[in-house]
RNA sequence: GGGCGCUUAGCUCAGUUGGCUAGAGCACCGCGUUUACACCGCGGGUGUCGGGGGUUCGAGUCCCUCAGCGCCCACCA
């Protein structure tokens, strides 16, 4: 448990938290894997170390299986109402929560269990309102009629990084407007068109003047169109010239905005055509597009049909097909020069820029920086509301002077309103005539206008005027009436007794704003009403790092400021900014980047020094996990009863680099398994040695002895030290792969392969323990729980996960080196009689102190059937040592040999040359480092000398096989 | 359309600011049960470091260019 009163250095890290009901898949166990080596390689470098772990209330995917089940029960939210609906959510979570938690444990996660939050605490919330609340009165967040990306399937806004593209074939279509033709591959927003939009500099219709109208044949009769020029339209592309639909398309948005021209929605939120569609209102775009073209081909105004190939655009979660559409919703002003950053007034956007330019924050790998300032450049205003209930509720209230007394579509008034006086049909709503009532857009609860009643009637029989003239529907009696309605307004429910009142009116627009109260909390009175949305998920998300920080009682006191709650939470002013922020460069910008966004503005200083990035795990074959492949699916809930979380930890973190994606698989998980069982073998032979010594006669007592006196032991020290240097320094720099590697090869190779197998010749008990318990120490980041059993195995009192870094016993580097020289004449002499297929021949030394005070260890290592000193040399001179050193195998025998011989003369001839080219070039002497240059020249000795001694052991050998 | 990567052994990938004869794991082959481990030991590598050009004493590493592959962003009516 991390301690902010510590005197030690501190280390801090959010852990990115996972979606609540979501179950842990193995993404988050590499996140896991790798936060958690950082985190107890921290705590054993000394410092007091608050890993935070937390989850997530994933608004969008939560609220849109409640819809889903409400759907499926015919009926929706606003059936069931806002407290029903939280009521629902909050069952359907339940306990979700506990077993995430528990997985995440399963991982052997060390993070501060006693410090979890939920982006949905009070205090979080607190958190979320206060920066709502301070953006918007420096001008940050503003409420705007802006083109959203809308999804009508899960009928909310979301921002522009949640939508996706894909590539779909369509049929592309050429229609007659007037004297032009014009291409679109959506012809159902084509209904009210009325602007013909070309580029200034298009030589072919530079005829045409800015503001030229002309009349045009179209889909549902005679429109006056107007010539607009706008340097938007690609005069390469198709005709150069297009129609342009404001409230449906961005681009078309912006040329509406600059030649201030009339917007008109087609397509209502539902996703079906509004009444002036005609005949085709009320329908699908699907349905209604096949009997669009139809229409069309029947007026002979289409004029081609192709096929091509466009993106269009989904809602990353539920691939609802997005639909453009306006809509009154809260922005983030990211333009604005409103923050104040190093003594400057700056943009959100400046500042998200300036904390990468000046290193304030290091991207890791440093490539992720271009990307993310490429994302800056391209960064509009980010869209904060959604239209869903769970979340954050939009702190804002609002209260209106005069209740509005009447919703209507905002478009469908203006359709109906274009003389001023009018009748419609409608509920009875007590009016009499000479009321004046408010019109609100029922969409944005906007009061638009205002009519003052000229008649009021009830009646049974009559016609209804369905948006345009063309449309009226003649009905007899109630129920023809209602269905009538129900046929352009499908979602409308009307039962039996809708009632049929006729109110003739003067419509005045009127624009009537209400009184709004923006607050941390709700405001005093009576007549307040919160907005409905709720706030993007990343906006909360992006408080991440420091609303955990927050004091959770402090923050239900209320006089305080924000200022003065995070001045006086102590976990905030010791672990703010955190150290590290290791997470998917899939999010880099939804949360990475909003995280910047937020916390420089509301605390002026960043919100953490270095961002680590890893990859996505993807399958042996390289294809992305998914759902609907089960078997593609490694999931760590099945692997670690099979083969336990160390095994797949260490797989996870195995070839695991910044940025890249990486494969996982069973064989890898496999590999791992098997070094885990490596380091429990290595452990239970070292403390077998205390109940049953290798040789009774020469052990070692165990205890406070444990100095080095082998040349064997100095050396395994040597690369004990060396490795935990090296191990140190790759994690320092976020090479986990690196690390990883280290660690299995100085336990697989050196402890195991030589160390142990040279300790049977020369046991000494004691350092052996020594060396594994600090081999335990440096492992345990990586496989907690094995080497903690282990360690408890030893009989020790005490947790492995407490323990510092080792302090590793100095070794005699000469000694060291000696036992170096032993292993190469080791290995080769075991080189030589494989090749030769020799088993267990004598080897002979002349001169040699190593090989003398080694003679054991060499007869043993080398599986040799003596080791002995002669005067001369006999057999095969082994090359790789300075000593004089033969294997005692008769030429004869040893034919094969030869030609390796041979190869290796060659060999070393190539080298020689090299070095010599190399000093021969003057350039290389004078401008190559000296310290370079004089170890070329030793080394140029060096393998002369053993090319010499190569020529001369060949001469023998040729002459002994004549 | 704009941008970012990748291309190194059969497969998967390391290779930190240019510097010793380019490495690892897996797979594969041969030998082997020596009292921790067959989930083991020992031995086994002739790679145009994608092609071409350049900078440099020196390039897998830096620059340019071409090719193939992947990803991100924008989006064309």
């Amino acid at each position: 448990m991390a301690d902010p009163n510590s005197t030690k250095a501190h280390f801090s890290m959010a852990m990115p938290p996972p979606n609540e009901t979501g179950s842990l898949h193995v993404g988050h166990a590499l996140f896991l894997t790798l936060q958690d080596i950082l985190a107890r390689h921290e705590h054993q470098k000394g410092k007091d170390v608050l890993w935070l772990p937390g989850t997530d209330h994933a608004a969008l995917a939560t609220n849109a299986i409640i819809e889903k089940r409400l759907t499926e029960q015919g009926t929706d939210k606003h059936a069931v109402g806002r407290e029903e609906f939280i009521r629902l959510v909050k069952e359907f979570v339940g306990n979700s929560r506990e077993s995430i938690n528990s997985q995440i444990r399963a991982m052997g996660a060390s993070c501060d269990w006693s410090r979890t939050r939920y982006t949905l605490d009070e205090a979080l919330n607190r958190c979320v309102n206060e920066v709502f609340v301070k953006m918007y009165n420096d001008g940050l967040i503003y409420r705007g009629h802006r083109i959203v990306n809308w999804d009508p399937k899960l009928g909310t806004t979301v921002s522009d990084d949640e939508v996706i593209y894909k590539e779909q074939k369509a049929p592309f279509y050429t229609l007659q407007y007037g004297p032009f033709k014009i291409g679109t591959a959506r012809p159902e927003t084509k209904f009210g068109d009325k602007y013909i939009v070309m580029h200034p500099d298009d030589k072919r219709y530079k005829h045409y003047k800015h503001g030229d109208t002309f009349e045009a044949d179209w889909i549902n009769g005679q429109v006056t169109a107007t010539v607009i020029k706008d340097e938007a339209v690609d005069p390469s592309f198709g005709t150069g010239v297009m129609t342009i639909t404001p409230w449906h398309d961005r681009t078309d948005f912006e040329i509406a905005e600059r030649h201030g021209l009339e917007k008109e929605q087609i397509i209502g939120f539902d996703g079906r055509l509004l009444p002036i569609a005609h005949e085709f209102a009320g329908q699908t775009i699907e349905a209604a597009r096949p009997k669009i073209i139809a229409k069309l081909k029947a007026k002979g105004l289409l004029i081609k049909e192709a096929e091509y190939t466009h993106n269009v655009a989904l809602n990353d979660r539920g691939k609802g097909v997005i639909e453009p559409q306006i809509k009154l919703q809260w922005f983030v002003d990211v333009n604005r020069p409103a923050v104040e950053w190093k003594g400057q007034l700056r943009s959100l956007r400046e500042v998200m820029h300036a904390v990468i330019e000046d290193g304030d924050i290091k991207i890791m790998p440093k490539r992720f920086e271009k990307v993310y300032y490429h994302w800056i450049d391209n960064l509009r205003d980010w869209c904060i509301s959604r239209q869903i209930w769970w979340g954050h509720q939009v702190p804002v209230w609002y209260k209106q002077l005069q209740q509005p007394m009447m919703g209507f579509d905002q478009t469908v008034m203006n359709q109906m309103f274009k003389g001023k006086t009018k009748t419609y049909r409608q509920k009875d709503y007590g009016y009499k005539v000479g009321d004046k009532i408010l019109v609100e857009n029922s969409q944005t609860g906007v009061i638009f206008g205002e009519i003052t009643l000229k008649a009021v009637q009830k009646t049974t029989v009559g016609k209804v005027n369905l948006a345009d003239k063309a449309h009226y529907v003649t009905y007899k009696n109630q129920a023809e009436l209602i269905a009538a309605l129900k046929k352009y307004h499908p979602e409308r429910k009307m039962d039996a007794d809708y009632p049929i009142w006729v109110y003739e009116y003067d419509f005045e627009p009127k624009e009537v704003e209400p009184e709004i109260y923006v607050g941390v909390t709700p405001p005093q009175g009576r007549g307040w009403e919160q907005d409905p949305d709720t706030l993007d998920t990343w906006f909360s998300s992006a408080l991440w790092t420091w609303s955990t920080l927050v004091d959770q009682d402090l923050a239900k006191d209320y006089s305080l400021s924000l200022e003065d709650l995070l001045a006086k939470s102590v976990d905030y002013r010791t672990y703010h900014p955190t150290d590290v922020m290791e997470t998917g460069w899939d999010i880099l910008f939804f949360w990475v980047a909003r995280m910047i966004l937020a916390t420089t503005y509301i605390t002026g200083e960043v919100p953490f020094k270095t961002v680590y990035l890893h990859g996505l795990v993807r399958t042996e074959e390289g294809k992305k996990m998914s759902k609907s492949d089960l078997d593609s699916i490694v999931d760590p809930m099945e692997i670690i009863p099979e083969y336990g979380t160390d095994a797949l930890r260490l797989a996870l973190v195995a070839g695991t680099t910044a940025g890249n994606d990486q494969r996982v698989g069973k064989t890898k998980i496999l590999a791992n398994r098997n070094f885990c069982n490596k380091l429990w073998n290595i452990a239970r032979y070292i403390d077998d040695l205390r109940v049953r010594p290798v040789d009774p006669l020469r052990v070692v007592p165990l205890g406070r002895e444990m100095m080095p006196k082998s040349v064997a032991d100095h050396w395994i020290l040597d690369k004990l030290s060396i490795f935990a240097q090296r191990l140190d320094k790759a994690l320092a720099g976020f090479r986990f792969s690196e690390a990883y590697e280290l660690l299995y090869h100085f336990v697989w190779d050196d402890l195991a392969d030589w160390y142990i197998e040279a300790s049977k010749v020369q046991p000494n008990p004691a350092l052996l323990r020594k060396v594994l318990e600090d081999t335990l120490k440096l492992a345990h980041p990586f496989m907690p729980f094995i080497t903690e059993t282990i360690w408890q195995n030893l009989g020790k009192k005490s947790l492995l996960a407490a323990e510092l870094a080792p302090e590793i016993i100095k070794a005699d580097k000469a000694q060291a080196r000696q036992f170096e020289e032993l292993k190469k004449i080791i290995t080769e002499a075991r080189q030589i009689a494989t090749n030769v297929g020799v088993s267990q021949p004598a080897l002979l030394y002349t001169n040699s102190d190593i090989i003398e005070r080694g003679k054991e260890l060499v007869k043993r290592l080398g599986r040799l059937g003596e080791v002995e000193k002669t005067e001369t040399g006999r057999g095969i001179r082994l090359m790789g040592t300075k000593a004089a050193v033969w294997l005692d195998i008769d030429h004869q025998k040893a034919r094969s040999y030869l030609n390796k011989l041979i190869d290796q003369a060659k060999d070393q001839e190539a080298l020689i040359k090299t070095l010599e080219n190399r000093l021969a070039n003057k350039a290389y002497i004078a401008r190559a480092p000296k310290k370079l240059v004089e170890e070329t020249k030793t080394q140029l000795k060096e393998e002369e000398s053993r090319l010499e001694t190569m020529q001369a052991e060949l001469k023998t050998f040729e002459k002994s096989l004549r």
